[in-house]
DNA sequence: ACATAAATGCAACAATGTTGCATTAATAAT
DNA sequence: ATTATTAATGCAACATTGTTGCATTTATGT
């Protein structure tokens, strides 16, 4: 995963923080935490990091897989461009050891309800994750 | 809605807090943001509200809609104790006005996962409310 | 009315969100 | 390569929410 490349690709400056950014979230299967991400980066500045994952959120890079118990979790987008945001696929949280991962299927839940418009809609499951499974 | 009533019901205290917070809550029909309560409570202090919030939610009086851009909503449970909790329905965010609402939807969604174990889905709509789609 | 357990208010601190502004860094232009 | 331009960064500052300890007050059973 070279960062920089598709930082520039896609008409972004290539600064460390962003680089820096991408590859933590490359480098793990989970959905990270604000805090682990602000504590692997704290050699830069916290607002730094927070206008970073606004603007890489912006820019259809990355997402919020799941905000619970006042705890934001990150991951990198599949598919998405300033334009075109798209994370329709479900997101798990393991209630043992609390990670959290984008599951890549696609969430084909349509519902519809009168007097309502309904655009999108987002599904969180929860339950118990494979390596907590083997830990019994 | 007569709070004190419910609340001796289930063997607890009545006590100011808690039955101005259900009378709140029960007044709306959406779910009111944690900032509404606070204001609207504010002749309590917060740390009592904070501590009131956890125990009406352990107890199944109420429970968080939805949390989302560190705004927690808080809804009236309608069918839970202390020892079961049920909110497997439909959360609604308008997109416009920001209000949640429940929807009394059963959520009948089962999904099911190579390896990982699911014991609870959360779903969670958004788009125009009926009072925005009116107003358009 | 009193005893007792529970709830409250207040102080204090931590974490995160958020903005303004001066400085620095990244890229484009020369 | 140097310079100009624009964007990004770091720092200060403040707001909101979460969280705990502790002394005081309140709700309820006797
Ligand atoms: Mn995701
Ligand atoms: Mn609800
Ligand atoms: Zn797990
Ligand atoms: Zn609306």
């Amino acid at each position: 995963m070279d960062a920089a490349k598709i930082l520039k690709k896609r008409g972004l400056r290539i600064t460390k923080i962003r680089v820096a950014i991408l590859e933590t979230l490359a480098a793990n299967l989970q959905a990270l935490p604000y805090s682990k991400l602000q504590k692997d980066l704290s050699r830069f500045d916290r607002t730094t990091l927070y206008r970073t994952l606004l603007i890489l959120r912006d820019k259809g890079f990355i997402h919020k897989a799941l905000e619970e118990k006042g705890e934001s979790y990150y991951a990198l987008c599949s598919n998405c461009t300033s334009s075109m945001h798209n994370h329709n696929h479900v997101h798990f949280k393991c209630n043992r050891c609390s990670t959290v991962q984008c599951l890549h299927i696609t969430n084909k839940l349509d519902l519809s309800i009168p007097k309502i418009s309904i655009n999108s809609i987002e599904i969180i499951a929860k339950g118990t994750c494979s390596a907590c499974l083997l830990a019994d």
